[in-house]
DNA sequence: GGAAACTATTACCCAAGGTAACTATATGCC
DNA sequence: GGCATATAGTTACCTTGGGTAATAGTTTCC
């Protein structure tokens, strides 16, 4: 499989440069919208569980949290354990997620066009297993089961 | 194909660390590798031929060369055309080269333990249709021909 | 022979992430 | 109960990597 990484890497910039065109309008970025989508899936969050699945630092997350707020997208109220603060989305937010997920689903749509429906399967179900070989070799005790997103 | 940008884009991170770490003995980067491999498969080139192929602005590409440069990796000498600089690669370059492109192709291989080899051939033959339907729509006018590398 | 095009560089800026150190709170254990 | 340890979050500072605009020097093409 020599050239494999070649082949995966090309892609990220123009793809990454693409969604953030798309998201342009609502002040948001990719990095900004793994945050929004976080929690619209998996409910009201903490800053460790955001930063956990997306193997990023907290302050990293921090910040994004920070310009979500300033958009008014998400807002965040203290946790029983008072060292947390919960984070949750907006009604603004409800509805920008709403409209990038239309926009992000047609651009999947898109870039898939032309393409066997059977290897876009295949593709889709492979990904998450480099990305556990990856993470195996890592140091990291993550299964591919908790990789695989909902 | 919902969710393929999220899977596609987890192990982005991930592939990067560990591609980096691979050749931090070398105080070498994923991007400066980029440049040391197209030289080496291309042949001699001018950092305009560089930057077109990664599809980045020439100014990244003076700062990757100035690196490889310093590092003795590479050498440019004036072209023909006095306004080129031809980029070559030095012996340590050839090298590094050898020494790098063993331990990537490792690394690939390991990435795909446990991966029916079907499933990879597919892979590998998908993602650049995926990059070519992601650049169509950028505007740039590259033939899907044109994308996929040797 | 001069306008337009092209190669490379410089200066400046931005996005995104990391590390270390710190505050505040919670937990566990003796 | 009280102290050591762990955890959530933040701040300050730094690094990587890329982009834009402007510019110097060179070539091309009527």
């Amino acid at each position: 499989m020599e050239g494999f990484f070649q082949r995966y890497l090309r892609l990220y910039r123009p793809l990454i440069t693409r969604l953030n065109e798309l998201m342009s309008t609502y002040q948001l970025s990719y990095s900004l919208w793994q945050v929004i989508f976080y929690i619209k899936n998996h409910g009201p969050s903490t800053l460790v569980d955001i930063s956990n699945q997306y193997q990023v630092e907290k302050p990293t997350i921090t910040r994004r949290v920070q310009r979500l707020e300033e958009l008014k997208i998400v807002k965040q109220i203290p946790g029983k354990d008072r060292r947390e603060k919960i984070i949750q989305l907006t009604e603004l937010g409800e509805e920008i997620y709403k409209e990038c997920r239309k926009k992000i689903t047609e651009l999947e749509h898109r870039v898939m066009e032309g393409i066997d429906k059977e290897d876009q399967i295949i593709m889709f179900q492979t990904l998450p297993k480099v990305q556990a070989n990856i993470m195996k070799r890592e140091g990291s005790n993550i299964e591919q089961s908790e990789i695989v997103d909902k």
